[in-house]
DNA sequence: CTTCATATGTAAATTATTTTCATAAAATGG
DNA sequence: CCATTTTATGAAAATAATTTACATATGAAG
């Protein structure tokens, strides 16, 4: 799985010849995944020999277990290597979201800390108040998606996107509340103040956010997701896919941290939900 | 692509030797992309030149290359074969939860009608106001993030997840008006008689939901995503990514409808965010 | 300047894959 | 029901791909 890391060639041991190698493979994934090891070292310029040992170096086994292994992650991860091609048709608009949509959630389960996450996952289960907080639309989502997902696991929880609110919220939480954070930019200062107030009251804050960035350096806990935005500016970011696949990871170790109380709550859910609709419970847990 | 659907025999057309091969194919992926060609052959009990022709008839040009097909697929696809495995440790949950939400934006991306895309589209873009409907947490969600992309690109449209609320709305729509509904489970009686007030008022109506339910029936452009729910009641279900691609590419498809309106709004979005922040405008058109 | 380590290529050996051809089994038509 | 054709399959040969073994060159270290 970490050919991708291997090929970038972080640590800089790859003779010029292999940085031939590594450089045509990442211009042409879909060539070097098609073509014989010989029309590989052709178009580098290097012998056969040459291809095999690049491979060895990389941590496979030999060149088809590398074409294998690349072939493996085109589709989620090397897209990123590839020039961003304007869409202009249907097909292409859907193609493209699709596969940004499919790298934002490769690239997050590569940096994802999971023991912050199990960190948050414990102070979550066990607070007797939790704050959600974000703004501007896509954090909003993010909040109101913990609270649609920690309510039915029984925490006591609520979501708020109002900022003015959120600042009174975190001013007045007292023992036993935690405060949840999340902002794409991690430049958020009206977040960062309510960080800071709840901070200042003993307050335990986890935050989503870029590592590094203001939001993030106010708060206890930080899941950092660090990803790359696109350049079409018609286009919602990516990094929602990330950060709605962070929330429901959460909820989950949430959910597993008292597996009795959550099974309880999600049966009253749905024998609600069965009632209200024509009785099949096939359904999921909501609409 | 489509070695997914070749390997199922939907046609059955495949000859004894070759349904043992798929059978063994499908079973064990990891091994059919390892091995080579006298591996498979010997524990599917065939030659290895019927595995060449299978390859073939399979629409690859030979056993490379239809390891290399193989490979693309696994991570994205073939994983809905596996049996779902029980997750315990936050390794696995995060793994688990990445896999199908990447698995449900293929399925959704196999099945998407582009032509039914393309006419909602043009719908919303012509709209003179736009009403979007959802309930019960998920289809609310997907509801605010329409108006979320929408109103961006300068569409008048609205959001609501209040039953009574939408009622009266559809019954007052006017001329111009579009509904738009979203419902994963597509038995959502509430949105039905929105639906069926709109029609009744000759306004055009477009849901996201599961064909050939009661909610498609009332519609009249039908979006449909068909996936299967995972079992695992403490898990958020991954339809949701699917919905919110499928929002995405509506607003794209939106977008690129009318892109010099696009453009003019979020331009002044875009100023009005980095007036707010610290004068960085590298950022994404919201947090 | 020599020595050693490393990088690389050539050619041979090995291994993998495909083609060719023969045979057997199943389907088709009288 | 038999003859004929088609199709499926494997054995062996041919080809192609990959790797190994070895030789040479390059450059760094002493």
């Amino acid at each position: 799985m970490d050919l991708l890391h291997a090929l970038s060639d972080e640590e800089g041991t790859f003779s010029a010849r292999e940085k031939a190698l590594a450089r045509l493979v990442l211009e042409d994934i879909d060539f070097a995944v098609n073509a014989s090891i010989n029309d590989l070292a052709e178009r580098a310029g290097v012998s056969p020999p040459t291809v095999t040992r690049f491979c060895r170096r990389l941590g496979c086994q030999g060149f088809p277990d590398f074409k294998v292994q690349l072939a493996k992650m085109p589709y989620v991860g090397l897209r990123y290597f590839a020039p961003e091609t304007p869409t202009e048709t249907p097909e292409e608009v859907a193609e493209d979201i699709v596969a940004k949509a499919q790298n934002a959630l490769f690239q997050m389960h590569r940096q994802l800390d999971l023991a912050a996450m199990s960190k948050a996952a414990h102070l979550l289960r066990g607070a007797d108040f939790i704050h959600a907080f974000g703004a501007s639309g896509n954090s909003a989502m993010m909040a109101h998606e913990l609270h649609n997902r920690l309510f039915r696991l029984g925490c006591p929880v609520s979501a708020s996107s109002d900022h003015g609110m959120n600042a009174m919220l975190a001013a007045a939480a007292g023992p036993g509340t935690v405060v949840f954070g999340s902002s794409f930019s991690g430049r958020d200062p009206m977040l960062v103040r309510c960080l800071d107030l709840a901070r200042g009251r003993g307050v335990p804050t986890i935050v989503v956010t870029q590592s590094g960035s203001p939001v993030a350096k106010a708060a206890d806990v930080v899941i950092a997701v660090d990803l790359p935005e696109g350049r079409n500016i018609f286009r919602p970011t990516s990094t929602r896919y990330a950060y709605l696949a962070v929330i429901d990871i959460l909820a989950n170790l949430v959910a597993y941290a008292d597996r009795e109380k959550a099974t309880r709550i999600l049966r009253s859910i749905k024998e609600e939900l069965v009632r209200r609709r024509d009785g099949d419970d096939r359904q999921a847990l909501g609409d």
